[in-house]
DNA sequence: TTATAGTTATTGCCACTGCAACAATCCTCT
DNA sequence: AGAGGATTGTTGCAGTGGCAATAACTATAA
């Protein structure tokens, strides 16, 4: 495959590879970030989005990534570590409570700021404005009902 | 976690955010085109990159993701299904040259077009303009020695 | 020539992802 | 009450992804 399959010149192909490209570059560098504070980064997304009520593994999974299959084995992981408890919940028993531990809360508190920190060193190339433009046009891309990352 | 960690009101976060978000969504919209053709996205990206006098799998792998443990395992499986070929290179008797076979040729011809149509569909909310100026704003975020995804 | 260092591809391990199958449980309707 | 259908969570499987260790081989330098 030299470059019959190449199509550079369509704007939407070009642009998809950009976007392609720029995503998984950016998400690896803050996944580094995390993965020094010791964590994965599907455990951190998910410990963030445990509410202190606590949350059925369905819905947990539906605000990250929409598999509860998948949500079940990190869940697994976390509660390994000491950083979540499964709990039976009240009325209907098929339904498993999911809550953040002590050490769950501490541990996120001790990530969030570097999360932070790498998140704007990324994007630091661009400039406020720029910031919102490149959010506005990914809206439009991805206006639906899909999960959210974080 | 309620909302103590949450920093929406980040422009850099906020368009952190909308790229992980869109980037899922397209990358899972394309996927499928590609899933329904048999063949999973690595395994596509993968044959789509190997030139005709075949390719070291170590460079190979560079241009995709840059894990040639990984690149062994897809190898693997193209080679499985027949599309792909293992050969010893002349010369250096370390490397394995990986080469496409006429089914993958014919395979990758098969799946094309409905790839470009799957991207172009999904781009399909922004206009010509709007696209450059998001992949101007994409190139600057991701300017640096990184892999190329597709 | 021989020892040392670097390169290439593979393998194994662990985690993640999507999907399908499944048991337990709940709900609805008669 | 009981049957049928839907929902909840788990499990298993194939593939992906990153990383470390290793064998085979090449290159360099004493």
């Amino acid at each position: 495959m030299d470059d019959r399959f190449d199509s550079s010149g369509d704007p939407a192909v070009a642009a998809f590879r950009r976007l392609m490209r720029a995503s998984l570059r950016l998400k690896r560098s803050v996944g580094t970030v995390i993965h020094q504070a010791g964590m994965t980064g599907a455990q951190f997304f998910t410990l963030l989005r445990i509410p202190d009520e606590g949350i059925p593994i369905t819905k947990l999974a539906a605000k990250a990534w929409a598999d509860p299959g998948n949500a079940s084995g990190v869940v697994d992981r976390l509660e390994r570590e000491g950083l979540v408890e499964r709990r039976p919940a009240t009325g209907d028993r098929r339904v498993v409570q999911v809550h953040t531990t002590a050490a769950g809360r501490q541990r996120i508190g001790a990530i969030w700021p570097a999360y932070e920190r790498g998140i704007r060193r990324v994007m630091a190339p661009l400039a406020s404005g720029e910031l919102s433009e490149l959010g506005a046009l990914l809206e439009r891309l991805a206006e639906s009902e899909e999960p959210n990352i974080d």
